[in-house]
DNA sequence: GTCTATACACAGATAGAC
DNA sequence: GTCTATCTGTGTATAGAC
């Protein structure tokens, strides 16, 4: 799978963002009319998402999101009770969203080896998708209050137990050695991260995320691959000697 | 060189933090007594990372920072002209600091291999001895106005850099083996960061940072270091096959 | 459903006594 | 050098017309 094929595919999800099932929400807003929702929240999410990105949420004020989403203030009020229930929803629908696509990407593999590369290759594709979004909520959910950083803390320790689980179903089949698997997942997560926070950096050096994805790859799998499972891999890597 | 003699060595560089020459900001601070000014700062500053840390600097009123620095606002307003002029001063001071340490810790070895596990070692020290202010610099300084953020661009550019040469100049040496250099420092940034952005993670796993040194090291050179190399390292990392 | 106008609270910053 | 009291701008949120 590589990053166009799987960008079209997500068109499917985009579809029912706002759906009553699938959007907890839609209960707080005052507005019946459901396309006039779908549509002007899209435009909320999208202008706090631009605006936060360059100064903070908390410098963000509802003026510059109302010029911004093209919206009044009043007609924003209508749509969420007050600034911290705005971030809330916006929270809580896109951790939906990412949390449904990763499972049903990753859940097709069988051969272990190949799952560690689909769930680093579908992590990227996703936040490579939804950049925006993963950056915001790893520079902002840090200074939300109780329960909801709760969420992002978990949501963290969730998605490294799923590389966890994964090397350490590996060790058992001989296919990677053994390692500190929960530390080579923190770091793994780590550089997973590193390809959203620092975009504009691999943006200016042409870095695709299929080049990324690949040399992510060729550094886990050269660490924890088993001598003769990494000649295999290297091949079906297309590597050579000198790389 | 281990954490613990490290930080002793710090004391040496605490003592002259505000000195009229390596402090460049002391012209716009009215108080006259140096030891005044030393005290005063540093607990306004200790203040500032805490409270920034917890909700963010911009979320942080000046009537907090009068609280937690024990000092009114009145007397706040005497070390600094505005809330971004605070931001500004202690971000040059901090980093005219670290980067002297850096750099004069670095410049000892000799070996390129060496070379490699020093600067991983330093820069993770250092950004344990002053978590506070690498997390809140790496959380904050993208809100900054111009001048500033570009500071802060060119600082993350600059640690890259010196392992990009690390490498190049090993590659050349035979030592390293071929690799996208660039892409190996950046990604070794990304697991340097990890650690002070992540350390409540690392903390409750009694994870020290002696161990995720030893780690991170061994990540890098199983990617990097040239086949004969890498059996001497093994061994001088203390490791047998099963780790 | 969306707008404009406005209430009200709280932020940053300063004046002037001690 | 440090304090308390206060000014003034700006932010969030709402009321009520259209």
């Amino acid at each position: 799978m590589n990053y166009l094929k799987f960008k079209k595919s997500l068109s499917n999800y985009a579809k029912d963002f706002f759906n009553e099932d699938s959007f907890e929400n839609r209960k707080n807003i005052r507005i019946k009319k459901e396309s006039t929702v779908a549509k002007n929240l899209e435009k909320i999410f999208d202008a706090t998402l631009k605006i936060s990105n360059k100064k903070g949420f908390q410098a963000m004020t509802m003026r510059d999101l109302s010029m911004e989403s093209e919206l009044s203030m009043g007609a924003l009020y209508s749509y969420f009770s007050s600034k911290e229930d705005l971030l809330k929803m916006l929270q809580s629908q896109r951790r939906s969203v990412t949390k449904r696509i990763l499972e049903e990407y990753t859940n097709h593999e069988t051969g272990i080896a190949d799952k560690l590369r689909t769930a680093i290759r579908i992590h990227l594709y996703l936040s490579e998708a939804m950049q925006p979004w993963f950056y915001f909520s790893y520079m902002e959910t840090k200074n939300i209050s109780g329960p909801e950083q709760a969420k992002a803390i978990e949501s963290e320790l969730y998605t490294e137990k799923i590389f966890e689980n994964i090397l350490n179903e590996g060790e058992k089949l001989g296919v990677f050695l053994h390692r500190n698997h929960q530390l080579t997942a923190s770091v793994t997560k780590a550089m997973l991260q590193d390809w959203y926070l620092k975009r504009w950096k691999y943006a200016k050096r042409n870095i695709s995320v299929e080049q990324y994805a690949k040399y992510l790859i060729s550094i886990i799998e050269t660490f924890c691959l088993s001598t003769e499972h990494e000649k295999s891999a290297k091949k079906t890597r297309g590597e050579n000697e000198s790389h």
